[in-house]
RNA sequence: GGGCGAUUAGCUCAGUGGUAGAGCACUGCCUUCACACGGCAGGGGUCGUUGGUUCAAUCCCAACAUCGCCUACCA
């Protein structure tokens, strides 16, 4: 064998760098990724969050994914065809965005080039810059099935879209309305109730007077948006108001506007906040809006798309930036008098999460999805527990979200993205539609430029915006249809595009190939797991159920696992604006992605935000190397024709280290059961450093040394390659580089030796009959006693180099004779010359004492420490035993708790008292001894 | 305003109705033939505060405090 060879030029410390591509190719080449859709074995997938093709890979992903990627290696080497679906996402707004940006920089803008050009500017940035995030997945190791790689623009995703869009339309759960709408004066967009970040803002809030028509008296109305005021329409009152008694059915002068509104009443006003009068302004405000709406009153729209007042405003503010409008009002005010007061107020104001704009509240036609009837039924499928979230506690933020829904606006006013399949007849309605061009912005109808001498292709060419009125008939129609009014083919499209959250609510069943009936959606569908972090619970998550539900009638997936926040060590949410930022790559390359694999699963508790630190990837890291050296070292014990034998062991430390290792593989197993990607990797971790490494290495060295009974080397070098090997597989769903690499270079026996990876080789299966209780306990039994000794050589400063003499003297015979066998054991761990063993050992006169349970160690220390030392180290010894006595005695006094505990309890309590008792009389008698000695 | 979560060793976090655990950091000793990215040993906590339930509370309950997050038509 070669294996032997090679073992020399292992480098002292695991260098990453080398072996991470060299293995992700190799995966790659050999398709171990790649889940057939042919496949009798029993599937597990996962759909991936799919990332923006914007981004670039941060701690968030990094997380993610590699959560993802422990369960899918962990189930694909279980025996399940297991298919992590990869992609990316367009993300409509935020590339949209970038590419704008670059045109800027060129010098120009998107209305210059037109939308068909500027879409090819998308699809042509995509190529270059899209596939930045994959690459950086690969380097983290992710074992997705690229194969399959998808993208929500893609052909095949687009026609679930629209085959989606079509659907809903045609069951009424989409319709096409005039509703207040968030609107982004910057993105010149709508967006949805979640794509609006409120942040809590000090602002003012600042007291009206509204004069009362006929009465000297006013109104006084507090509002932290004064510019509005030029849109108001009526002032509202709680009806139970008795301050406002005297003012129902008044009018009141609206200032500056310079006009009568009226007082309504409506239940809706708090009579607690500010002055408890309200001035409506329907056009700016949703909860106006709502009212204007119960009271039948008029939206005067002061405010335009670019977030600059209007005409209606009035000649003075006319195209006057709101928030210097806001100033000047403000400044009118007071000087007519009408400004009460100021006074400073909280409040949440509302940002586009894409460009941080103040967001305007704005009456648009817009398409909305009738979302209630599809909350229903995602609502029921996690109270049935089809679907399960991990922790459970995110299941009321769902539950709570659910049940509060409001219609999903989906319209954006954008280029990038799924355009509507909506379609309106221009020979029937060209003067219900207004074309804005580039070059004619102020807009004419559709009619008027055919009578221009514009044939129908000239103008959709040069079509830039367009508004059509509500009164035009849609026609939804995955294809451009013919009018079935006139039969006429001169259709214009809906130029709106849909929200990117539209269409990865499909991305469970699109990327398998739906609405097409393929093997791979039977295959795969539904998924079993999703893995994502809680600030898309709404955004993607509830949208994906209600999607799943609705079109494949069965829920997307049945667990969601919803991991924390990674923030930096201060608990801080990184950011770039920060400058806290601890870029994965970086981290990569300078630990390796094992060591940052490990550090997240590692953190990765439920519920509890991840701070992460350089430090601790560097521990991990550690960690990687102490496995490298472990393997090292045992290719280093191992014959050039070393030849595995059946393993049936008889030596005690053997059979401890394998039932340990059953123990580790059942725990790592149950904790992967639950999510438990933290418990996992510490389990995995504290055995191979601090039972393989620490205590199971060190114990066959005297093994290996002794080369005389070649069957007993033997068997012990199979039994350490067999616990490597197996931990290897234990650890690789964590750490996938480092574990292929040492795998590689072990020798394999039985069904291993066929096998060409470690990702394909089986995950380990427990071996109950292997845990053995009695044998751990024995083990214990000697490792205590070594422990002791060691800890009476540390506290007394006797340096590892003197050698010294150890005496056990114990209880019985029978302890006597098993620990007799394992003297060898015990010089070698000790650093011992001599040790004898028996019941009738004699203390030697000056010697330091350890007491264990049935037993004492005695350690001769003439000349080498004095008594002063050892007596101090008894007494404080003494003095810790005492306290616990005190402790056990305190409860075994208390007749309540001998009658009322469990008996088994006070069984336990009295064992310990004696126990303690005991040592405490033997370390009394040394210091006697000790102090006799001294006079 | 509503909801959720957190508060345990210097730091970051596990955890359990029956005398508190890990990693890092710290202290001492050690260049022992796998590993100084290491070994051995050690120090360190009235488990946020106050009540309650219980034989027994860090754990269950209630209030409070501090911090964080989510959510909301307080204009």
């Amino acid at each position: 064998m070669f294996y032997c060879e090679m073992t020399q030029e292992l480098s002292k410390t695991y260098e990453p760098k080398d072996v991470e591509n060299k293995w992700y190719s190799f995966w790659l080449e050999k398709g171990f990724f790649h889940a057939d859709e042919n496949s009798d074995k029993k599937p597990y997938t996962i759909v991936i969050p799919p990332p923006n093709i914007t981004g670039s890979l941060h701690m968030g992903h990094a997380l993610n994914n590699t959560l993802q990627d422990i369960l899918i290696r962990w189930k694909r080497m279980s025996g399940y065809n297991a298919l992590w679906m990869p992609g990316t996402d367009h993300a409509g707004i935020a590339t949209q965005n970038v590419v704008e940006k670059q045109l800027s920089n060129e010098g120009t803008n998107r209305h210059a080039i037109g939308r068909d050009k500027f879409i090819e500017r998308v699809w042509k940035w995509r190529e270059e810059s899209g596939g930045t995030i994959i690459r950086q997945l690969k380097r983290l190791g992710s074992s997705c099935d690229w194969d399959r790689e998808r993208f929500t623009m893609d052909e095949g995703l687009s026609e679930a879209v629209k085959e989606v869009f079509v659907r809903l339309y045609n069951e009424g759960l989409i319709y096409r309305d005039n509703y207040i709408i968030n609107w982004c004066p910057r993105c010149h967009t709508a967006l949805s109730d979640l794509e609006v970040d409120s942040v809590d803002t000090t602002g003012a809030l600042y007291h009206i007077r509204y004069p009362i028509i006929g009465s000297k008296d006013a109104v006084v109305v507090a509002t932290t948006r004064p510019e509005t005021m030029l849109g108001d329409t009526a002032v509202a009152i709680n009806p139970d108001d008795k301050r406002y008694k005297n003012v129902k059915g008044k009018k009141l002068f609206l200032p500056i506007a310079n006009k009568e509104i009226p007082v309504i009443e409506d239940a809706v006003v708090d009579m607690e906040f500010g002055t408890g009068a309200v001035k409506v302004t329907p056009a700016h405000d949703p909860a106006d809006f709502e009212m204007g709406k119960r009271h039948n009153l008029s939206q005067i729209v002061v405010i335009d798309d670019s977030g600059n007042m209007t005409a209606e405003a009035g000649g003075k503010y006319k195209g006057m930036k709101r928030e210097e409008c806001r100033k000047e009002i403000v400044k009118q005010l007071e000087e007519e008098g009408y400004l009460i007061k100021k006074e400073a107020h909280q409040h949440a104001v509302g940002h586009c999460y894409r460009c941080r704009a103040i967001v305007e509240p704005l009456v648009k036609l817009q398409w909305f999805v009738k979302i209630k009837p599809l909350a229903e039924e995602a609502i029921k499928a996690v109270e049935d527990e089809k679907i399960r979230f991990i922790p459970k506690g995110w299941e009321n933020t769902y539950f709570e979200w659910m049940r509060n829904i409001k219609d999903w606006c989906i319209s954006r006013q954008i280029w990038w993205g799924h355009q509507i399949p909506a379609w309106y007849c221009c020979d029937c309605f060209g003067d219900k539609i207004t074309i804005f061009s580039h070059d004619k912005p102020s807009g004419t109808s559709y009619t008027a430029l055919r009578k221009s001498g514009k044939t129908h292709e000239e103008i959709l060419g040069s079509v830039d915006r367009c508004i059509i009125d509500k009164s035009v008939e849609p026609i939804v129609s995955k294809g451009k249809p013919k009018c079935p009014k006139c039969n006429g083919s001169n259709m214009i499209q809906e130029p709106d595009v849909l929200d990117t959250w539209f269409s990865s609510a499909l991305w469970p069943f699109s990327t398998l190939g739906w609405p097409q009936k393929t093997k791979e959606l039977s295959a795969f569908y539904p998924t079993d797991t999703l893995v994502t972090g809680f600030d898309i619970i709404f955004f993607w998550v509830a949208r994906m159920i209600m999607m799943g539900l609705k079109f494949m009638n069965d829920a997307p997936f049945k667990d969601v696992y919803i991991h924390a926040l990674v923030r930096d060590a201060e608990g801080q949410k990184m950011s770039k604006s920060k400058g806290n930022v601890i870029d994965p790559l970086i981290m990569i390359d300078k630990y390796g992605a094992d060591a940052l694999r490990f550090t997240l699963s590692a953190m990765a508790s439920p519920g509890r935000d991840i701070k992460l630190s350089e430090e601790r990837i560097e521990g991990y890291r550690n960690f990687c190397n102490k496995l490298w050296n472990a393997s090292r070292f045992a290719m280093m014990n191992i014959d050039k024709d070393f030849k595995a034998k059946t393993i049936d062991s008889q030596n005690l430390f053997d059979k401890w280290i394998l039932s340990r290792l059953n123990r580790l593989t059942k725990d790592t197993t149950e904790a992967l059961k639950g999510y438990r990607f933290d418990e996992a990797a510490n389990g995995v971790y504290q055995f191979i450093w601090h039972e393989f490494c620490d205590w199971y290495l060190e114990l066959i060295k005297p093994v290996l040394n002794k080369k005389e009974d070649a069957d007993k080397v033997a068997m012990t070098q199979t039994v350490l390659i067999h616990v490597l090997e197996s931990s290897l597989r234990l650890l690789h769903p964590f750490m996938p580089f480092i574990t292929e690499e040492i795998w590689q270079r072990l020798p394999r026996f039985g069904e291993a030796a066929s096998i060409s990876s470690i990702m394909t080789a089986p995950f380990p299966v427990v071996g109950d009959k292997l845990i053995d209780n009695r044998i751990e306990d024995e083990a214990r039994l000697l490792q205590d006693a070594i422990s002791s000794v060691r800890n009476i050589r540390g506290e007394m400063n006797i340096k590892p180099s003197v050698e010294i003499d150890v005496l056990f003297k114990t209880a019985d015979e029978n302890r006597a004779d098993f620990f007799k066998e394992y003297t060898d054991y015990i010089k070698f761990l000790t650093r011992a010359k001599g040790v004898k063993i028996g019941t009738d050992i004699e203390k030697p006169k000056m010697s330091a004492t350890g007491i264990l349970k049935d037993m004492e160690v005695y350690i001769p220390i003439e000349g080498l420490v004095d008594f002063a030392e050892e007596l101090s180290r008894l007494q404080k010894e003494a003095e810790k035993i005492k306290k616990e006595i005190e402790f056990v005695n305190k409860k075994l006094g208390n007749q309540d708790f001998v009658d009322k505990a469990p008996e088994a309890v006070v069984i336990k309590e009295k064992e310990m008292y004696k126990e303690f008792a005991e040592k405490l009389s033997k370390i009394e008698s040394g210091i006697r001894k000790i102090e006799a000695l001294k006079t």
